[in-house]
DNA sequence: TTGTACGCGTTATCAT
DNA sequence: ATGATAACGCGTACAA
């Protein structure tokens, strides 16, 4: 962090610029600007001064003079999950092109972490905030720049952008009863989140009379599905299909599944929820619901940049991808004992 | 971005502070800078301000003043990849304990982006480079402050850390190897980088003289990886086991492994490198080498954040990881032939 | 068309 | 122990 003492000439500044060029400051300013009040022939000049010495302007001390830094922050629970990974992908290619840097944050579901990191906020570090946590932290300005992805914050009317998940879940649940399902499993996300709220409401709609047992919930992480999944096993009525609040459960769900004996989709159907890259490459290959994680990205930050933000809900459309891990119902597992004993 | 206007307070500044504590600026500063030299009594005032008006300090300003701005960039090739996204969590760990922030750099693998991000560090916007890209962007200053992380950079004496790939992938193929395999393939990374270089030296060194072919050239992702093991399997003599320079390719290959037919480990063995999550996950469960990630970010932050930073190389300890996805060769394909006719 | 002067919010130096 | 002041690098109103 340190220079080596010495070792090297000072980064040029405005003024070096100006000396160099024959001009004042204020003109290398407007001619950086791209002002129509200056000379082709000045600007040239000015222009060859900038190439000689490699002077790029000090966005600190311009951010100070403009009150705005050029940096949006992200806050999410964990950059280790393909889905938002995606998605800060897809805000990181509209930020660059809008000239804005981007900020992660890793809150690990940490309510103080949180709240640290939205401090930038108050710093001037950070001209606008895209959540992806679900929760807006601890003690950020009543007139934040905010977006949200993916979740909804009940209570604050701000932009808000991601797909219907009742009607997605709903979709999901019905493709599973097209097939012939009957006892439909949920993994659900922790409780507590409006996200899980809307896909458990989705399934329970789809759902309709038949049986399905209250939904049993996980954390998003593989680890937590296959637990879930262990336990919708040992029950006495087992399910015939499961559907997943995500992918990385569903994936963690087919490897308990695996460890019973069981197999995909033969046994038991499998749905995810987003469609991670790894999804196409399971065993059985996944079937999800596509959420369009670029394209989230990219209406934040058009939102946050735009001067006419009127808090919005954009919808996507979501998509249903067919791969193998659903499957009609065998004669399903009663049948097995009958068929011994009958 | 911008406020509603006349809508709300702006935000109070140091001198609002100093005007309800009844003292000056400097007196202010330096009681928040913790100063001792502060009456116990003053500083008590202060704070109190500060808590009423919920004051935090202008970071710009103060990185204008003070020359940092107590952010870190990482430029990496794509964030979506968790071997990359699990490095970023350990630097945001230990950034985030040090007072610093960290700006994601996905470069996409495109050199124009590089160069554009990395000029980040002339504009004054960050402290330091962390380099998971494996070569340093254009324009950026020769003393500049940068770590590399997993690859090396040729040339330039900088700050490395990683573990040792050579000696890494030379265990992974002995294990192979003890296992009985004598024809081992390897899918590699993109040709041209050091780590790509590396792992083929470690897979020829153990190799000995039994042979393995030409490495097929993947770019670290799941399709590649596909792509490359078809063709390996499309080959005359077709290799009883296949090393992947990660695990994605792994993964990968794995799927066409599938779709010609063949069975993992039975009639191919798979290994990986890297372990993310993922990997505990595949059916069967891949066998990989694993680096601590966390460690490599949170070596790195201290790197940069050293006052002696000399530069160093530092070589963290690799595991291997045995999982289900290698095991002895079957009797082997010549073998079904030969029952045959022999 | 170009230059002068001030302010953005903070910290460090020098007085007191 | 505290205060006045300059400076960090830039943009802009105003003057020329």
């Amino acid at each position: 962090m340190n220079q080596p003492p010495g070792s090297d000439a000072p980064r040029p500044k405005m003024e070096d610029i100006a000396r160099i060029a024959g001009v004042s400051v204020s003109t290398v300013s407007r001619a950086l600007a791209g002002s129509p009040r200056v000379t082709g022939e000045t600007r040239a000049r000015i222009e060859a001064a900038v190439r000689d010495t490699g002077y790029v302007v000090n966005q600190v001390a311009q951010g100070l003079r403009l009150q705005r830094s050029r940096q949006i922050l992200v806050l999410l629970p964990t950059i280790a999950n393909p889905f938002f990974a995606e998605i800060v992908q897809g805000i990181e290619e509209a930020a660059g092109a809008a000239g804005h840097a981007v900020l992660v944050g890793s809150t690990e579901g940490d309510p103080a972490r949180e709240a640290t990191l939205a401090r930038q906020l108050q710093t001037g570090a950070v001209d606008g905030l895209v959540l992806l946590t679900g929760r807006i932290p601890e003690g950020v300005a009543a007139n934040a720049p905010i977006v949200v992805i993916s979740e909804t914050i009940p209570g604050r009317n701000l932009p808000t952008i991601g797909i219907d998940n009742v009607a997605a879940a709903a979709e999901a649940v019905a493709h599973l009863r097209a097939l012939g399902h009957s006892h439909i499993a949920h993994i659900a996300g922790p409780a507590g989140n409006v996200l899980t709220a809307q896909r458990i409401r989705g399934w329970r709609q789809a759902l309709g009379d038949h049986p399905g047992g209250p939904p049993i919930h996980g954390d998003f992480t593989m680890a937590s599905g296959e637990q879930a999944a262990r336990t919708l096993l040992s029950r006495a009525d087992r399910p015939s299909a499961i559907f997943c609040a995500n992918d990385e459960m569903a994936i963690g769900a087919m490897k308990a599944i695996r460890a019973a004996g069981l197999t995909v989709p033969t046994d038991i159907s499998v749905m995810g929820f987003d469609d991670i890259g790894f999804a196409a490459f399971t065993d059985p290959p996944l079937t999800t619901i596509r959420q369009p994680r670029r394209a989230f990205g990219q209406a934040a930050v058009a939102a946050l940049l735009d001067p006419d933000d009127t808090p919005q809900k954009h919808r996507f459309p979501h998509e249903l991808v067919l791969r193998a891990s659903t499957a009609p119902p065998a004669a399903a597992q009663p049948i097995r004992r009958r068929t011994i004993h009958a």
